[in-house]
DNA sequence: ATGGCTTCATAGTGAAGA
């Protein structure tokens, strides 16, 4: 089975790019963030035409994710249980008997922003969330965009992102509690030791540079963990004509 | 140099992303 995220940064702007990735690639899941579409908007027939299914929650202009399944999906949530948002972040959906939660999670703008305290508010209730879901499934995936850069080798230029939003030590602590309720970094498991970005800013030709960082991640149940035998980060994709800031990231493991 | 670029929105002295 292959899984992939992607935030793909309007899927107004992308979806020529999207349905062309879904060809070459043939994941069984893509988990999408920043649909930046209105719900009645998504494009289900592109999605249908080439054989996949979808579960999607968009809003007006921002923010927006969806599920997009080879085969049946079902048990569709959305939202997360308990905690009211009126921003589109997250779609829970069951797909070959495994659950999968995906999330585009709050950026947060500065660690002294208000924007920072409602990130470690949804936080706590994604944890609820999950740990909701998880009673309710065995074998779990969480992918998305988290928005957090889990350690300092997820950063380009650690010291002068030191404790900046995305690498501050409350974010990178909200990351370990969320593996902490039995996930496996999945990406940075296979990858070892090695630095490995998904995002790079549109200026300063960063990409080209390659200074960027990896927030986007797939979390994994142990028994999913167990038999994940490869990964990947689609350079390629961000390297494109008008691409998306961030890459495709994806994993396979024998399921 | 706290900028640089891209998207969506509106016509802002823009807002937000990361």
């Amino acid at each position: 089975m292959k899984i992939a995220t992607w935030n793909v940064n309007s899927l107004n702007v992308r979806l020529e790019q999207v349905i062309e990735w879904l060809n070459k690639h043939q994941p069984d899941v893509l988990a999408l963030q920043e649909l930046k579409q209105e719900q009645n908007k998504f494009p289900i027939n592109e999605f249908t035409k080439i054989n996949y299914n979808a579960a999607w929650l968009g809003q007006k202009t921002y923010n927006g994710v969806a599920l997009i399944c080879k085969d049946e999906i079902s048990d569709i949530v959305y939202g997360m249980t308990n905690f009211t948002d009126e921003q589109s972040r997250v779609i829970s959906a069951t797909y070959r008997n495994i659950r999968f939660i995906c999330v585009y999670c709050v950026n947060g703008e500065s660690i002294d922003s208000e924007k920072f305290i409602y990130k470690q508010q949804w936080f706590d209730a994604l944890n609820q969330h999950i740990i909701h879901e998880k009673n309710r499934y065995d074998n779990c995936v969480v992918l998305g965009d988290f928005n957090i850069a889990p350690a300092d080798i997820d950063v380009y230029d650690p010291q002068k992102w030191q404790g900046k939003i995305l690498c501050s030590d409350i974010e990178r602590e909200c990351f370990c509690r969320m593996l902490a309720l039995g996930f496996s970094d999945s990406i940075r498991e296979l990858s070892k030791e090695k630095q490995l970005f998904t995002w790079w800013d549109y200026r300063m030709n960063s990409f080209r540079r390659n200074l960027g960082m990896r927030i986007d991640h797939i979390l994994l149940t142990p028994q999913l963990m167990q038999c994940a035998n490869d990964f990947g980060v689609d350079t390629e994709q961000r390297a494109q004509e008008r691409p998306s800031d961030h890459a495709p990231v994806w994993i396979e493991c024998n399921w």
